[in-house]
DNA sequence: CTGGACGCTGCAAACGTTTGCATCCGGTGT
DNA sequence: ACACCGGATGCAAACGTTTGCAGCGTCCAG
């Protein structure tokens, strides 16, 4: 429709008056006479004029943009974080730029490279599996960059952002032990930062209560429902009466093989999980999980990058983990 | 660290060559010469030289960049169809812009806007929600438009992907028609396009099996769990011994309810969903429901606007709905 | 009548690229 | 010796903004 783009010079034209003025007549600079103002937005208005925001930032130096790379926007732990996230940035006028590393380090430092070239206010990184391969990378970036859920880098311009998950684990471990559990098995997650925190947390709690781990009671996973399916007869096998999983999706997938294998829970064997996804509160029984508040942990995470960006000293913030009791944990049956 | 940035013309000087051969070099031009080449491009890894894609965007006068808005990225029907859409950009190396809505048309507009003044070469509406006040808008628009999931509007630039959801509750309905079911109940979802399409398909099933509807099994929803919970009391107590749900989220609230309330799936009553998400393998009894491939859409989304900017005729897609007969439907009890 | 001050506007440079065209150089064909 | 050619490089404009500084009236005080 619109044969050729308008620009600030076309306005100009039109209304007489210099680029400078359109400018600043746009941005309700007090410079710039009410009258002559009124007349160039009218204008503007009239045109269709639609503002650079590239151009804009070019010269200004900043994009008004954060780059955020998540694993995979289809995990609902990451759409939680990222909801919280974009809320926040959105509210203080900043859009997101998403790019998706599907777990691979390989990928989430091209993507990093890509957000870095496209000049990207601040950077987010969720659940960044990247590792070691991140650390070079870090000190050479010149925007500040905010870590969510992920402890293992520091740096001049990194900051984090957690949910104290290992405590949580051991919440979770806790609760059963209290339940009078003694044989307790562990189903894993993904190698990364949030499975090793999980995996000490629960240690600990056997530990403190002076529980020999059988180490074959600790399964290996990915995090998904498939893993706690598998480990259901595993660990009924080995005699155990309560398990915890990494996550509430392999918990999910845990009962879900427990009602179709004809597995009474609570009553033979309690599961709980961590994350406290909103599905937990639809399985049969509701999950027993610890809540991580994902999308506060998103919210945080823009507040953070935000301040830095605005020069203030940014202070880490970590949050704390809160057990949430459902039905699908119950007393140890008796011996 | 880096004191000041070091631009193309950083480099020309250290080089010893023009800004203009620099750029050349960089980007493997035949028209300069090997050595050169080599040495230009050994200094710029030297120097950390990040290229700016803000400034390329202001000449090329594209950003390589494309803008997505959803209603929320924690509803797990928008972030399948995220995934998709972000895999195939990615492919074809072009970056998300995401912008949440929230369902709220006015914020939407504002996405859009925003989305405009920062130059996306394309524009990606999941489900919007718009409705009438896009119509207006969309002629505005200088960039090429997919919606998902939406066909109420049309234009020069704007494309459909969209899955036949109509025919998908069809088959649905059919489905349980089929195991003998008369009293068949729907539990709606929220204003719009695919609520209405949804609906239309199930009332035409029960109008082509000469079913008269009874207007109060009709429920109205939101596409939420709590939708589907509400609703169970209300069609048994109608007598219903089937109801289809406006989406999987819905239908496992339902289950949920069910299993609490003592409610034998599917002898007593038949509940079919539509969407397929993961979370439909995880309930008791598995969820019956309409494959929707959300990833799927999003991929064809990606391409079709893809090709649009290369200049091919853009073909709009329709994806075919398939029914996934699971556990939570069967044969109506004998009357 | 003069000297400022003030209110409004314009000039021009800058942000970091890309690219059409000109330039320069050594070599080649006649 | 001349014109010409081709390869390598440089010049300068352009993309669409923002902004420090200068300019220009007009009005008022002295």
């Amino acid at each position: 429709m619109a044969a050729m783009r308008v620009s600030i010079k076309t306005l100009a034209e039109k209304a007489q008056v210099s680029p400078s003025t359109v400018s600043r007549a746009l941005r309700d600079d007090p410079r710039v006479r009410p009258e002559t103002r009124r007349r160039v937005q009218a204008l503007a208005k009239e045109l269709g004029y639609v503002p650079s925001q590239v151009a804009r930032s070019l010269v200004l130096r900043r994009t008004q943009t954060l780059g955020v790379v998540v694993t995979s926007v289809a995990d609902p732990y990451v759409a939680q974080v990222l909801a919280g996230l974009e809320e926040a940035a959105e509210a203080a006028g900043y859009t997101l730029l998403l790019v998706t590393s599907n777990a691979q380090a390989e990928r989430e430092l091209q993507a990093i490279e890509s957000l870095r070239q496209r000049q990207v206010d601040g950077l987010v990184l969720i659940s960044s599996r990247a590792g070691e391969l991140l650390d070079p990378l870090l000190p050479e970036l010149d925007v500040p960059v905010v870590l969510v859920n992920n402890r293992e880098h520091r740096g001049a311009h990194v900051h984090t952002v957690y949910s104290d998950t290992a405590a949580g684990a051991r919440l979770a471990t806790d609760h059963l032990l209290e339940l009078g559990h003694r044989r307790i098995a562990y189903v894993g997650g993904p190698p990364g930062y949030s499975a090793g925190e999980r995996r000490t947390g629960f240690l600990r709690a056997l530990q403190a209560a002076a529980i020999p781990v059988d180490h074959r009671l600790l399964l290996p996973g990915m995090g998904e429902p498939d893993d706690g399916r598998r480990a259901l007869s595993w660990v009924l096998d080995l005699g155990a009466t309560a398990v915890v999983c990494y996550n509430d999706l392999t918990a999910l997938g845990m009962l879900a093989a427990a009602a179709e294998a004809g597995v009474a829970i609570p009553e033979q064997l309690s599961v709980v999980g961590i994350d406290n996804l909103p599905f937990g509160t639809l399985s049969v029984p509701r999950l027993t999980t610890v809540d991580q508040e994902m999308a506060e942990l998103g919210r945080q995470a823009a507040q953070l990058l935000l301040a830095v960006l605005a020069g203030q000293e940014g202070q880490d913030v970590v949050l704390q983990s809160r057990l949430i009791v459902r039905e699908s944990t119950g007393p140890a049956p008796a011996p």
